[in-house]
RNA sequence: GCGGAAGUAGCUCAGUUGGUAGAGCAUCAGCCUUCCAAGCUGAGGGUCGCGGGUUCGAACCUCGUCUUCCGCUCCA
């Protein structure tokens, strides 16, 4: 099987199981949106779960938010995303290459000026030493057309941009005869606006029109709560806020099932610490984060750090973690050193001073920031995708069955009566009773036994317990391991220490956490 | 976004030159009572992705559109 047959059983498998469901699919479907189902949701919160214990509850000195989506729009001129992901873009429908409309403007406005120097030095050459640059160029009827020219086309791409005018933009492009320098051709689609934030209005804000985005990160509502938390938690870097939120991305290209949505999850860290340290956190980062992959047991040879030759406008040093998803190795977190970029950014925009006194130095600074961000989504995925396994039994007979961690897997416990009479379904409730209180359980005595432990393989339930008809007499039960389907009879007095112990996040969080 | 391919029941797929929409599995009800799926009986479930066009008649031909997959492109 190829991985990418692999790839489509996997997502077949997400939607016929109740953990993914492509979005609004009874109107046909949007791209490259999903929603989560009845078993997806149980993960997914276990998920954040795992992330949030080990964050903010096991660490003395970080502590969680949960800020809002909508943000004043002024924070997103101030992080860079307003000018940064704000381009109007044009595709030569030839090369099937895809243009800056500005940009290829541009460059034709830096052809004109290229052929006036060409003229000016012509005219050094033949005048020598008696040349006059600024009578030549007022003068020369070549330079003075290609001038007006450029006058005209930087008037108008600066109008147009201005007013973000679209179709001008194409139309420059149309008048200039600029031709795309790969097919050499004229042949352009419209220019489109390329805005990576999505936008909304929201009444009056700061007396403008009240345009406002979704937020593109989760980072900035941290930010802008940095000086709230750090005196009302009374934090003493270095210090941690942590926050697991939605964010938002219009994405030229959004695909690859729930890895690249335009609606997504984060799960971010933002460390504070004192300037000049921020390599020592910065490593240190790499390798807690790293362990707390691994301590799920998905394969330690799945993960491997990528780092970043070419760094972002606020960044000093920045790595991946990458996973071995099966389209390959990809992007599952980022660890960033964002120097005191945002936090200067928004003293700067807001005119608030957000510095911090540092006790033991006597000295106040814009603390520098190590930041951690990984996908919840692609979190969800990797493990989707690590533990879904098809397999051949010694008997000849395939089971797909999902390995996920224990403290993952959205149903913790089946309990099952062997037949649905003699009074085993009474007894099976009575112990549903008794356990759902701490567990997710699910209770089936539907089809023969056999088919119901492949019913909970395939959602990765990690224990079933059957109740047969000696239960009722010696009050033991069987409990069947989903990996090695193995059996084991213990009493129902024993089974929720015994339960517990096996599916516990305790102690896989004991192993990153050692001296807790 | 561009190019290619695909879309028929919850899933996997048949469906002849255009002539009343099918199977297996799954689901539900009942029977059977079994510790690793596929025993028996019955039932429900589809405007053939959606919308035009051609035709006496369209799942099939045609145009558009949406969604998915693959390749390119994009991805602070």
């Amino acid at each position: 099987m190829t991985q990418e047959e692999a790839f489509k059983n996997l997502v077949a498998h997400a939607k016929e199981y109740g953990f993914v469901f492509p979005s609004s699919e009874i109107y046909d479907g949007l791209s490259a949106v999903y929603d989560y189902g009845q078993n997806g949701v149980e993960m997914k919160n276990n998920i954040k779960k795992y992330w949030w214990e080990s964050m903010v509850h096991l660490n003395d000195n970080i502590v969680g938010i949960d800020s809002a989506i909508f943000m004043h729009p002024r924070i997103w001129e101030a992080s860079g995303h307003v000018s940064a992901f704000n381009d109007p873009l044009i595709d030569n429908k030839d090369s099937k290459k895809r243009y800056r409309a500005d940009v290829l403007i541009e460059d034709y406005l830096a052809k004109l000026e290229e052929k006036n120097n060409k003229e000016v030095e012509k005219g050094r050459k033949r005048f020598g030493d008696a040349f006059d640059e600024a009578q030549f160029r007022a003068t020369n009827p070549n330079v003075i057309r290609n001038q007006a020219k450029w006058d005209e086309v930087h008037t108008r791409m600066t109008e147009a941009l201005g007013k973000n005018d679209l179709a001008e933009l194409r139309q420059i492009i149309i008048d200039c005869e600029i031709a795309c320098p790969i097919s050499g051709t004229k042949n352009w689609t419209e220019v489109r606006q390329f805005n990576l934030m999505f936008s909304t209005q929201l009444g009056n804000v700061d007396g403008g029109v009240g345009t406002i985005y979704l937020r593109p990160e989760t980072a900035q509502g941290i930010f802008v709560n940095f000086l709230n938390v750090q005196k009302t938690g009374r934090m003493k870097i270095p210090f941690g806020i942590a926050q697991i939120g939605k964010a938002f991305r219009n994405e030229i290209v959004a695909r690859q099932f729930i890895f690249r949505m335009r609606e997504f999850e984060q799960m971010e860290m933002q460390f504070f610490v004192r300037p000049g340290e921020e390599m020592r956190w910065f490593k240190a980062w790499k390798e807690t984060r790293l362990s707390w992959h691994k301590a799920l047991g998905l394969g330690d040879q799945k993960y491997r750090f990528h780092d970043h030759e070419k760094l972002a406008h606020y960044a000093n040093a920045a790595t991946d973690i990458e996973f071995e998803f099966p389209f390959g190795f990809k992007e599952l977190e980022g660890i960033h050193s964002r120097t005191d970029f945002d936090l200067g950014q928004h003293q700067k925009f807001s005119g608030r001073k957000i510095q911090y006194f540092d006790p033991e130095t006597g000295e106040s600074y814009t603390p520098y920031v190590i930041e951690t961000s990984i996908g919840l989504d692609r979190m969800f995925l990797a493990i989707l995708s690590a533990a879904y396994t098809e397999e051949k039994l010694a008997d000849g007979e395939e089971r797909v069955v999902l390995r996920l961690p224990a403290c993952i897997a959205p149903v913790k416990l089946a309990i099952l009566p062997l037949v649905k009479k003699d009074g085993l379904p009474e007894k099976a409730r009575e112990i549903l009773d008794m356990l759902r209180f701490d567990f997710n359980c699910q209770y089936d005595e539907k089809d023969s036994i056999g088919k119901r432990y492949r019913r909970q393989d395939a959602i990765g339930t990690p224990y079933c317990i059957t109740i047969d008809h000696d239960t009722l007499s010696d009050n033991c039960v069987t409990i069947r391991d989903r990996d090695t389907m193995e059996q084991e009879r213990i009493p129902i007095s024993t089974l929720h220490d015994v339960v517990s112990k096996k599916i516990s996040m305790t102690s896989v969080l004991r192993n990153i956490h050692k001296v807790q």
